[in-house]
DNA sequence: ACCTTTCTAGCACAGCTGTGATAGAAAGAG
DNA sequence: CTCTTTCTATCACAGCTGTGCTAGAAAGGT
């Protein structure tokens, strides 16, 4: 039944080229040429599985956001909805979460980078539009979730405005990946993961 | 004495054209043929007023970042060491300084969208890393200075840590600029501003 | 008048880009 | 075996890029 290759493999491996494309050299300078030379691809054989640029960069795209999304939903599930745990195991839960949008690990960094370059794409290309402000406004939206859920339960300092929260803290998270990305000399894993820490901490009710 | 054209004049057009074109296009296709059609000049005039690609984008994203210092080096000598001023009347020139940094109105729009795909071009571009690097610096030693002077007249909460507010407060900035250009209907320049009013008003000793 | 410098305009070339088209190899089905 | 589908590989072409080079116009100094 299965030809010799597995075509769904042969498309992951110049996705994966494809990130370490835009990793390296940028998305720029990520030509299919380029990216078929780093999959160790003839472009005749990359262009068998992409028809077009379009569409190569749309399905790397997808598939960077829904890998992240995932883990973002297990992550999520795991957490269930805070109610009835100690506080320092809500926090942990929470920077866990949040963490992951984060360049805290080689992994992570890469994510960020790509995410950040396509972004910046995505302000004049018309085609990555639609996917930029899903995602930005899918992380808000995930921020909302984990503020009112820590609101619900109790966990929050009193008096806080949740939708201006949810904005500060989005874009603290924003800014720090941002900095950490392009100048890790000037914001290292530590740093990054330590102000995000500390803004969750002084978002935390008193007491306890 | 002079000549008929002031060079000078000439450069500061080809570099507002240059700023159009990436504000409209995106920094990619500010190609010097783009750039010389949005300056209504010859691809040749241009390159008599600039040798080389490379000097043009060198001379932009300097003039750029010039003319933004000049306008913080201003406020910060109109604010003085912020002592002997009433809580208020200190926030407001804290707020009104570190607003010159986020897209409040079309000015402030076309800086921080030119200085966004800049700073990601700077990341794979070594023509632009020690600026991009240098004005990263820049922009948290900026942050730095005006905490610190809050601290130095007690105007900041007590028990903070000033390094870790410095890198808070930078990412944030840097984060509700990043949103602000990219998803305009995420975060529109009064949010944007109340964003940072908050935060600063968060960071303020109590009291007064 | 002439000369020099400044400025504008354009051509030409190599290098890259995405993509259409073609052709042959590989591999399984009948 | 033959036939078909899948896959790999390559050429060709138009369109863009920065840049070297040339030539002429414009303007001021002498």
């Amino acid at each position: 039944m299965p030809k010799r290759v597995d075509p769904e493999e042969r498309r992951r491996l110049v996705v994966d080229a494809l990130f370490r494309v835009v990793v390296r050299d940028g998305l720029q300078r990520a030509s299919l040429r380029a990216v078929a030379d780093e999959a160790g691809l003839n472009i005749g054989s990359l262009r068998h599985y992409f028809a077009s640029q379009a569409e190569l960069m749309d399905f790397a795209m997808r598939s960077m956001v829904d890998r992240v999304t995932g883990r973002l939903l297990r992550r999520i599930e795991e957490a269930g909805d805070l109610g009835g745990l100690a506080a320092g195991e809500r926090l942990r839960l929470v920077t866990g979460l949040l963490e992951e949008l984060l360049p805290l690990d080689d992994r992570r960094m890469a994510e960020v980078t790509v995410f950040l370059d396509f972004s910046a794409a995505s302000r004049t290309n018309p085609a990555f539009r639609d996917l930029a402000h899903e995602t930005a406004a899918g992380t808000r939206a995930l921020v909302h979730r984990v503020l009112s859920r820590l609101d619900a339960a109790g966990a929050l300092r009193p008096g806080l405005d949740l939708d201006s929260e949810v904005r500060r803290l989005t874009a603290l998270v924003d800014g720090l990946g941002l900095t950490a990305v392009l100048h890790p000399d000037l914001l290292d894993a530590r740093a990054c993961a330590g102000a995000l820490r500390a803004h969750l901490r002084e978002l935390a009710a008193p007491e306890d």
